[in-house]
DNA sequence: CTGAAAGCGCTAACAC
DNA sequence: GTGTTAGCGCTTTCAG
């Protein structure tokens, strides 16, 4: 192994002229800099992240805790972590993952054992046990998602207030009168987390504000339940015009099930999506949506984290303007 | 915070005595055993991570690269990833995500710079450029998927061939005599993934060793295409009884699309599926399938990588034989 | 602009 | 069965 001395000897200069070198905390003359950086090439030299980690008291490694349960899509989770991870590197760190399983504990282990300098949290729960302490340790954390009470903390998330809002809007600028939501799945309402009430919130007054019909439908991730959802729907509101979906595992299978009940999209029945910008895309009638956008979330989760990282001050709450774009599934009603 | 001295002192032992207690390396007395416990409990008191990196020369930290890439399914990459966090966990290890994209730069630094003790590298392609690098790295490595050559290498999947030919030995049993096979994304096969192609060999072999007809047609994962190769295979080869389908994304809209071209499944057509049992499972038909067993999979790559850290051998090669569950999709051919 | 040297907190000989 | 101590490789004062 390579290591600082063989670099400094390698160069003719000191091994703090190489770590300086590499840091640039302090200024170097530009003919030693070239001549450490070259030795530095030509041994390929790496600096060994354990001894720099305690020399420097900085891992240059974020933790983020990725859930895995029922009622949450998985590609939109991957895109998340994916987002981090290549954020995290443009700031020359590294994320370790963690399972939503070891809880506390997890947190607790790598923020006490300095494998981590700062946390990502996903998929917070209104009353998240974990909220706590977060706010108790002592290294800094961004949560993506929103608990009750975001004081002292650092919170990131699409605004799925306004989006469920928009959606009704745009449907009542096209003329629709009814509406209806299909939500997440009933254990996601049940475990209180953010998004899930926040859309329904938002749905829920856009409509009332607008002065039309709406109903909410928590809905199990199958194409089955979907299917017996949209009939049922069809059944008890016969003037239905227009749904809103928030559950991206079913997306296509509720507008399937429409055409399959005779049932044109958009001819007869105008479909909103909340989902990734990609799913909206690709669907068999590609669909109106409010973007889901979790590469900007992650993105800015990190941002969030390393100007934490530098002592700056950050929002307690960051809430991200959801953005309608239409594409083929929503039309106006007939006159 | 609270160091290996502190607890030496408040368990009055030395700090190699404590350091002994936590990792077993020598025996002692139950009562010091005790005293010390009690003292780490007392005082919370972690070991730092980048200390013990440095004197131990182990980080225990494994490096996953994870891909994210056209044709590849999501979910099934996060079951991989999951198991191998959990099972790291069990091994008192952590995991740290890699990105495809960081590439063969990307496992130089982490395992160059002792970040990490192992590799666990998903996503192998037949030639991976990667091949030649985890072959020189002083770090031991677990290949999850086989790359053409895997001498020298630790190398674990399914057997793709062995389950090709299970799905064709299934539909043979059934009394089926022609059988399509719908498979992954035609850039998976471009790129020389070797789950695509080796399920394709082993699906023709058996058929050809039971001599019935059989073709393969790649295919985008998206409900159109699937729905377009339904109905042209069904326009071209009026006979055709059974189909495999190897493309998750797609499994449901497969049978959805012979039942709307009129084909019940399994009174006309019989699918067996090759997808992780959950989604056979949730199909609205429960589709007959072999899974892709990601949990155990992820789990034994640690185990052979905890193998190799222990200094064990272990073989180039790992295929887990495939195992079909019988569900509602397939059905013996009217006589 | 550069060097010397004192740790960072822990492990693992080496002693007894 | 336990204690002493010399590093592990790097960062960062302190000096010049």
């Amino acid at each position: 192994m390579v290591k600082i001395a063989d670099v400094a000897r390698h160069a003719q200069v000191s091994p703090s002229t190489v770590s300086y070198v590499l840091s640039g905390k302090r200024s170097i003359s530009e003919a030693t800099r070239l001549r450490v950086a070259e030795s530095i090439r030509e041994l390929g030299y790496r600096p060994h992240a354990g001894a720099r980690a305690l020399a420097s008291n900085r891992s240059n490694v974020l933790a983020l805790v990725a859930p895995l349960r029922h009622g949450i899509h998985v590609p939109v989770v991957m895109q998340f972590a994916v987002s981090v991870v290549i954020t995290a590197r443009r700031f020359d760190h590294d994320v370790l993952l963690l399972t939503q399983e070891e809880g506390e504990e997890g947190l607790r282990r790598v923020a006490d054992s300095a494998l981590a300098d700062a946390l990502v949290v996903m998929d917070v729960e209104l009353h998240d046990a974990r909220i706590p302490l977060l706010r108790s340790l002592e290294r800094p954390s961004v949560l993506i998602g929103l608990p009750a009470d975001t004081t002292g903390l650092t919170c990131i998330d699409l605004d799925f207030t306004a989006a469920g809002a928009t959606c009704v809007d745009h449907l009542v600028g096209l003329g629709h009168a009814s509406v209806a939501l299909i939500g997440s799945p009933p254990e996601v309402y049940a475990r209180e987390t953010g998004f899930a009430r926040r859309t329904e919130e938002g749905f829920t007054a856009a409509a009332s504000r607008h002065g039309i019909a709406a109903t909410v439908h928590p809905c199990e991730p199958t194409a089955t339940a979907a299917r017996e959802l949209v009939d049922r729907l069809l059944r008890e509101q016969p003037d239905l015009t227009a749904v809103v979906v928030h559950n991206e595992p079913i997306v296509e299978a509720v507008v399937d099930a429409f055409q399959r009940a005779g049932r044109g999209v958009p001819a007869d029945v105008s479909v909103v999506a909340i989902c990734p910008d990609n799913l909206a895309e690709r669907a068999t009638v590609p669909l109106t949506s409010v973007a889901i956008p979790a590469e900007e979330v992650g993105e800015r989760a990190v941002e969030l984290l390393m100007s934490k990282l530098d002592g700056h001050d950050v929002p307690d709450l960051t809430l991200l303007v959801p953005r309608l774009t239409s594409r083929a599934s929503t039309a106006g009603t007939a006159p």
